[in-house]
DNA sequence: ATTTGCTATAGTTTTTACCTATATCAGATG
DNA sequence: CATCTGATATAGGTAAAAACTATAGCAAAT
C-alpha cells in the first residue's frame, strides 16, 4: 500500500469514474486502473463496483475514503512542516493577446492546482518567460511549439450593419467596406492578397494591433474587423462574427518553450489535455 | 516522500547507522543511502549528520521521527481494518536436527519479524514443508539449494577421557576407540575410508542417528563421537571438541527450496545475512 | 441502430529501486 | 603510528514497477 495508490483512490472516489480520475492525475486511465487493482489485493478487498459508466465506492471504498484522506494529509502535512519558507516555484508565463478569457482561466486554474506551490505571473509574451502560450507564425528558432488549440478568422460586423443580414459572405461583398485593419497580422496578410487577388478594396478606417481594439471599434460601429475568434469573443454580443466564403485561415495557438523544465512539463501536460 | 522512504529513514534513526538500518530492511546499503538523499531532498533539508561511523539525527531529522512513525502506524492500522482476518501467512519449514539452538532461534526470530503475520511450523526435513534446513547432501533432484554455513566434524570426547589430553589427535589414536557411530551420516562415511586406510579399527558401543543421542552417550562416558559442531555445542562443558588431524571434513548447512515463493524468498533472504 | 464514454487487458517503453563493486574516510586496534 | 575495520557515497548495471499506447468489450446515451 503507498501514498501514491491511496491518492488515485481518493481521485477516483472523488471523482466518480476512473478516467476522471486519470484527468485529475495526468495519468493514463490503465494506469489509474491497474493502480487500484493492485490496492484492492494488498487490501484483500474490492473497494468499487465498476459500471459501464464510472464507479461505486462499496462499505470498504466508504471505509477507506476517509483514512485515506487522513494519510494523505498528514503527508502533505509533513511535507509543509520542512518545506514551509523553501520554494515556491517562481513561473513567468507570456501571453499573446486575445487568447479567451475562460479558456485561459480554466487552463491556468488546472496548472496551479497542478504544480504545488506554483507562483505564476503572467507577462506579455515579448518579455523574459519560461513558457510562452503564442501563435504559431510567433515561433522562435530555438523554441520548441506544442499546438493547443486553432482560432478560425472570422469577419467581425457591427450589430446593424448590411452584411450582418446576409448568410454567406463572398469576398466581393467587402467591396468598399468600412474596415478596421489590424496588423502585423497573418489573416490581415491573408485577407490583402484574397482581395487583392479578386480586385476588391476596403476602406481602412483605422489601423490598430491588437484583437481588443479592434473588438471596441466594431462595438463603435466604425466598421469590420477580420480577427481570429475564440468561444469568449463570440459570445459578445454586441458583434456578429461570420466566416468570409473560400476564405478559411486559422492560427494556430500553442505553448512556446526552450527548455523542457518539471513545470514546463506539467503545463504542457495540462494544456494539451481535452 | 514515500511510504518506503519514511520506514528507511525511521530504519536509519533506530539502528543508529545505515548500514544497519540496510541490514533491518533486508535491502543493500547504497539503497538506503540513496533512498535517504532522496527524501532529504524533496523536504529540501538534511535529517541525519553523517559520521564515518554511523549517523545522527539532526534537529530536522528529531522533528520527522515522531511524525514519520505515526504515518508508518497509521498505515499500518488501515491495513489492518481491511485485512484482519485475513491471512496469516502459514510456513512449514523442515529442519534437520542438530542445527544449534541459538543460532536457529536468531534466524527464526529474524524471519518471523520479516514476515507480515507469519505462522511458522517446524517440521522434520523429511515431512511436507515450503522449505527445509538441510544439509548438503540431503539436497533432492528438484531442489535448490542455498549454502547458508558449514560445521566441521570433530571427535567429542567426554571430559575425563585420555584423549581429551591429547593436543593434536592423529587417527591412529583412535585405535581400539570407544567410538559412538552415528549414521546415515557423510562423516562416518568419511572417518571410516580413513580408518581403513591406516588400519585403524574403532570400538564401536553404539550406533545413532542423532547429534543429541550421541552427544548424551558421550556426556554419560560411553565413548566419542564425531559429528558436526555448531557454536552451541562446543559451549557443552562436559564435552570436548577436537580435530582429527589431516581429518578436514565439514557439512554445508543451507535452505533448500522447489517454489520460491515471496516468503521462501524473504527467508532466503534473512538466511543469507550474516 | 449507432455512438459514446467507460473499464480492463495486452504488449511495450520508461523510470525507479534495487544490485554489486569500490573509493574514500575516520575510528579502532595492535 | 601503521594497518585494519566498518562506515558512507558514488558509479554502472539489472530487474521490477509504473507508466504508456492500443484496443476489446460493454452498457448507457442518443
Amino acid at each position: 500500500m503507498d501514498l501514491r495508490a491511496l491518492e488515485y483512490f481518493v481521485a477516483i472516489y472523488e471523482s466518480g469514474s476512473l478516467s476522471a480520475a486519470s484527468k485529475k492525475k495526468f495519468v493514463a486511465q490503465p494506469s489509474i486502473s491497474s493502480s487500484l487493482k493492485q490496492l484492492e489485493q494488498s487490501l484483500s478487498t474490492s473497494l468499487f463496483v465498476r459500471h459501464a459508466r464510472g464507479v461505486q465506492a462499496t462499505h470498504a471504498g466508504e471505509q477507506l475514503y476517509p483514512l485515506a484522506k487522513q494519510l494523505l494529509d498528514q503527508a502533505v502535512a509533513i511535507r509543509d512542516v520542512f518545506s514551509t519558507d523553501t520554494t515556491k516555484t517562481p513561473f513567468r508565463l507570456g501571453l499573446i493577446k486575445g487568447l479567451g478569457v475562460a479558456r485561459m482561466s480554466d487552463l491556468l486554474g488546472r496548472f496551479t492546482r497542478a504544480v504545488d506551490s506554483l507562483e505564476l505571473t503572467l507577462v506579455s509574451q515579448d518579455e523574459p518567460c519560461q513558457a510562452r502560450i503564442i501563435s504559431r507564425d510567433l515561433q522562435l528558432n530555438n523554441e520548441q511549439f506544442v499546438p493547443m488549440w486553432q482560432e478560425e478568422y472570422q469577419l467581425a460586423i457591427p450589430l446593424h450593419h448590411g452584411l450582418a443580414l446576409i448568410d454567406n459572405i463572398n469576398i466581393l461583398d467587402l467591396q468598399d467596406l468600412a474596415f478596421i485593419q489590424r496588423s502585423p497580422c497573418e489573416g490581415w496578410a491573408y485577407l490583402k492578397q484574397a482581395l487583392k487577388n479578386a480586385n476588391v478594396r476596403v476602406d481602412t478606417r483605422a489601423k490598430i494591433q491588437t484583437i481588443e481594439y479592434a473588438l471596441g471599434l466594431v462595438k463603435a460601429g466604425l466598421g469590420c474587423a477580420f480577427i481570429p475568434v475564440s468561444d469568449d469573443i463570440i459570445k459578445d454580443q454586441k458583434i456578429h462574427f461570420k466566416p468570409i466564403k473560400d476564405l478559411s485561415i486559422s492560427r494556430e495557438i500553442g505553448l512556446g518553450y526552450t527548455h523542457m523544465s518539471d513545470t514546463v512539463k506539467m503545463l504542457q501536460a495540462v494544456a494539451c489535455q481535452n
